[in-house]
DNA sequence: TCAGCAATTATACAAATGAATAAATACTCA
DNA sequence: TGAGTATTTATTCATTTGTATAATTGCTGA
């Protein structure tokens, strides 16, 4: 008697819903949101389809949880570098700065992404209300460590002037990651971050570009 | 005999062109490429569905259109205010930045429009070309203008130089029109120009918001 | 005015898609 | 070790989608 291999492995729920949600998001990320249908997702994770009905009540529901995960992820990437203590709020800032507009998150992918999910959110309460409060995180998070940094610089601002700053160096960062990921290749590696400093510092009257030595 | 009215009217090639891609654009705007199915197309134009393959040899080939009608569209309108003879070459930069920061290039349209055309982008390679032609243009259009603006002011610059103040002057175009696009009522009225202009000010190292009479 | 053609409608079709249900099978624990 | 169950596969179904073709019909020019 030969016994045959087992012809599929059961994983636990949560191993399983994390799988499918990376194939959902490999693939909106190479084909956009067309791509990412029932039958490719469960043939990337490499089971069939019926399984996705099973661990997500629906589609709608995978997508949602791909597109939570993804914010998740990009926050997590963006908010890490700012984490390291016994650094100035400066360099707090150089770091937050520099970290959004290098791999990974500078990438392809991530437009792809972007975009996939963008005209999705509008039609989902809930994948909505975590686009805009993902948005208003980062915003605030900016807004804060500029005003620490001006403040560490005994810098003063108001607090509408300050408001003003954050918006602009969100754009600033917004718009280099754009161009970055849409158009690989056409910025040298450090180019971005570089451009991204220079811009910023000017911006909010302070230098970001040398290296200081705290004592 | 009462003579029954005309179940249709007939229209010049050119003229349902025009409709079928108004009728493709606003669909993708509204609800993203999914939405645009053939059939939302025709509904919205008011035909049936036949007439596209009619005047179009695909779907894609609609898509295509509709993509390269939109393009030409921004580019009027942001090339535009730049065309106003007699002014300085500040006035001209200053006219550009606020175009494109205020309606209808600032507008919850575009960004749909934009996202929903990115995935396709990739894929197809003519519209890939569009693409890459559009985005060159106005960056070279914008270093251009940079540049005249500062050597009008006499202040002297390398072309490396110039070429980061165009990305970056560009960045912060990008990323205002994004925030005010995708979050609508989050920004006062004139608030984005200002912002705006005051950004690209302090980078370039030039006052752009002080009105100058000129002799 | 009416014949001919281009523009439009009407209908049909095959493929793909999300969802639903039934059947099979791997793991666990008593 | 074996019965029970959670997990996975297998199969089916109703819709939607892009495309294709045939059947109308509005318009124009002789």
């Amino acid at each position: 008697m030969t016994e045959s291999p087992p012809k599929f492995r059961r994983e636990p729920a949560e191993k399983r819903k994390e799988t499918l949600i990376f194939a959902t998001l490999s693939l909106i990320a190479e084909q956009g949101v067309q791509g990412a249908t029932v039958r490719a997702i469960a043939e990337r994770a490499e089971v069939t389809q019926g399984l996705i009905r099973y661990h997500f009540s629906s589609k709608e529901d995978l997508i949602s949880a791909a597109y939570e995960h993804h914010m998740n992820h990009m926050n997590d990437l963006t908010v890490a570098p700012a984490a390291v203590p016994d650094i100035s709020c400066r360099a707090r800032l150089v770091a937050v700065i520099e970290a959004g507009l290098m791999p990974p998150v500078v990438d392809p992918r991530s437009v792809s992404l972007w975009a996939g999910f963008i005209n999705i959110v509008r039609e989902d309460a809930r994948m909505h209300a975590i686009h805009q409060q993902t948005y208003r995180d980062f915003c605030d998070r900016l807004e804060v460590l500029i005003g620490a940094a001006l403040d560490e610089a005994k810098i003063g601002t108001t607090a509408p002037q300050l408001r003003r700053l954050g918006i602009a160096c969100n754009a600033v960062i917004d718009g280099l990651w754009m161009e970055g990921s849409a158009l690989p290749g056409a910025f040298k590696p450090g180019e971005l971050p570089q451009i991204g400093l220079k811009s910023i510092g000017a911006i909010i009257g302070m230098d970001l570009e040398t290296t200081k030595d705290h004592s």
